[in-house]
DNA sequence: AAGGGATGCAACCGCGCGTCA
DNA sequence: CTGACGCGCGGTTGCATCCCT
């Protein structure tokens, strides 16, 4: 039953990439643009699976990706996110347009899980007496958000309302906000200085097909990932030419569920909405 | 200084979905 | 309609590095 495995040909390399290999993927792509990934090896004469090939470009090789640690920001996204998506890491990273899916993921099941397990004994077995009233207003709110959150899911989704803002992955923080972002996305480093290089070129040029296709596909994706290119020549990834505050990169107003996301995020305050507050999250830990 | 456990992350694997002949 | 194929996604693994004793 089943499909077989695409890479149990013989000669097929795995394990991790050497700089040469990304080197000769990088040039591939950059000339050829990302897609048709079965064609990669063969035209390429890298001993890797088409699927390898795919993993280490949308994961590591594609430029925008910023790498190092997740700012405050970043991680009560993804917590706010991951309780409202479940583990849709592709759905949840199309929010976090400089970050992959599996980067997400490995942050989410080494760092946060366990911080918030961490969080959760600690109400548990503390002093709950003050703690369950507001921990009881805050869920309250929390139910009503992802309630009007899957309402506007929904609505965006369905084809009617189709001027509903999409998401796109894109947003404009508040000054603040977008300060620390900024600060952070400088931790951006490449596996070798070869590769850097490599991709500093390709990124003054990027081919046409390059920002037709998207890592994760889907048409939404498409926006963000033209516009990555954009900030990344502009040197400026948190906000685009014309955008405003409260004001997605298409130049929409933001949906309920962007408006959501985004209110607490937009360095207004921390104290209460953190992931300290996560409760009810469990069956995810 | 050494070694053993813990941690983090890149990469692999299997499955599902969409497309096309 | 159906099966093959390509791609994307989520879960898992394995190895390198870190940290503690």
């Amino acid at each position: 039953m089943g499909r077989p495995p695409c890479c149990d040909k013989e000669g097929v390399k795995k394990g991790p990439w050497t700089p040469e290999e990304d080197i000769v993927l990088v040039s591939y792509i950059q000339e050829h643009g990302p897609g048709n990934w079965r064609a990669v090896p063969t035209n390429t004469g890298l001993l890797r699976c088409s699927k390898s090939c795919r993993l280490r470009w949308t994961n590591y090789l594609r430029p925008g990706i910023k790498r190092g640690n997740f700012t405050d920001q970043e991680e009560r996204m993804i917590i706010h996110l991951q309780a409202l998506l479940g583990n849709r890491w592709a759905a949840i990273a199309s929010y976090l347009p400089q970050r992959t899916d599996n980067d997400i993921k490995n942050y989410w099941n080494t760092h946060l899980k366990k911080k918030l397990r961490k969080v959760h004994m600690r109400s548990n077995y503390g002093d709950t007496s003050k703690q369950g009233i507001a921990r009881g207003q805050w869920e309250k709110r929390l139910q009503t958000d992802i309630r009007m959150a899957r309402q506007a899911l929904w609505e965006a989704l369905t084809p009617q309302n189709s001027t509903t803002p999409n998401f796109s992955g894109c947003f404009s923080f508040s000054s603040q906000a977008q300060a620390q972002a900024q600060a952070q996305a400088t931790a951006y480093a490449s596996s070798t200085e070869n590769i850097a290089k490599l991709l500093t070129g390709w990124m003054k040029t990027p081919p046409k097909a390059a920002a037709k296709t998207t890592p994760h596909g889907g048409g939404d994706q498409e926006i963000g990932s033209i516009l990555k290119y954009e900030c990344i020549e502009n040197g400026n990834c948190e906000k685009y030419e014309g955008m405003e505050d409260g004001i997605n990169c298409e130049g929409l107003p933001f949906s309920v569920i962007e408006k959501w996301l985004l209110e607490e995020n937009g360095g207004v305050q921390t104290k209460d909405c953190g992931i300290n507050d996560i409760g009810i999250l469990d069956e995810n830990i």
